[in-house]
DNA sequence: CTTAATTGCAACACTTGCGATGCAGTACTT
DNA sequence: AAGTACTGCATCGCAAGTGTTGCAATTAAG
């Protein structure tokens, strides 16, 4: 709390009058990340939008969300049953869209779903995090290459 | 300390006579992950053995490691020094197989070693942790599979 | 100009985790 | 059987983080 309160410019008891205590801050932020991230599903058209269109649209706008709230959303929403059932809303419709580039063809037909969407995440989190002067449309390149064309040759 | 104690089976105080502080017990932690990690990077023959034979006896012998030990080093090592030298050294390594990979034609020309090695740690520790029912064998041949062709039809 | 709202500052109580110590009981050694 | 080593238990002091409150100063609004 002193941490965030003086990253804010501002001082620690000014912070416990707006968040009454740090769970109340932290759904707050929880929030925020998941408004920003539900507009960019919205966005992305992931179920109208031809496949690679809506998996680019999905990439880079994700990608700045990570940036921007760097935290992870599965550690910390125990404690905030609301939160964490929007999440599992947002991840029910990336799971559907790992579906549709399987039915598809996009994705090899024997490649696990829940593998193809966990390595998903986890590229997202590394071009986000470790790669941090990647511009979000080079970005969203790399991993969608990644993805799908792995890093060897022919 | 008192999780640790009791996840032993023994008391609290019985870990701080065996281990004086929290950072001595972080270290001999530390020491133990990279004996084992050192072991099967010897044991791979980076250097010599032919490179996807190389890169398969890694996975398989990285994924136990990583699963007995489930810490992520590069937060760790901030307060010993010589830890996070021997692990720069392991790292090295792995950037050295990285490079021979690209030199040798297991990669493509166009991919950053950065990137490649990053990938490569990530997907480690993807498979070790959140898919902890693969045995080694199949993970590693999973690993490999994505990090070279990826998850996209031909 | 007066009032209401917000902030910084100082101080306080409370909780938790860390580390240390003394003591008694148990196990192992010679 | 005597001594040594290790452990569990109870207890203590210390430091740090959390949350609260009162007060004075500043700012914004009527």
């Amino acid at each position: 709390m002193a941490a965030i309160a003086s990253a804010a410019g501002v001082d620690r008891t000014t912070v416990h009058r707006r968040f009454a205590n740090r769970e109340v801050l932290l759904s707050a932020v929880f929030q925020a990340k998941l408004d920003s991230a539900e507009r960019v599903l919205d966005e992305a058209r992931l179920v109208e939008a031809p496949l690679p269109v809506a998996l680019h649209r999905y990439l880079e706008g994700i990608i700045p969300v990570s940036r921007e709230w760097p935290v992870d959303t599965r550690l910390m929403m125990q404690k905030d049953p609301a939160a964490r059932v929007r999440r599992q809303e947002q991840s029910a419709r990336l799971d559907a869209f790992i579906r549709r580039a399987l039915d598809e063809g996009y994705l090899r037909a024997d490649v696990d779903a829940a593998w193809a969407r966990t390595i998903l995440d986890e590229l997202v989190d590394t071009v986000a995090h470790r790669f941090p002067d990647l511009e979000p449309p080079q970005a969203a390149d790399l991993v969608a290459d990644t993805l799908l064309n792995g890093l060897g040759a022919t």
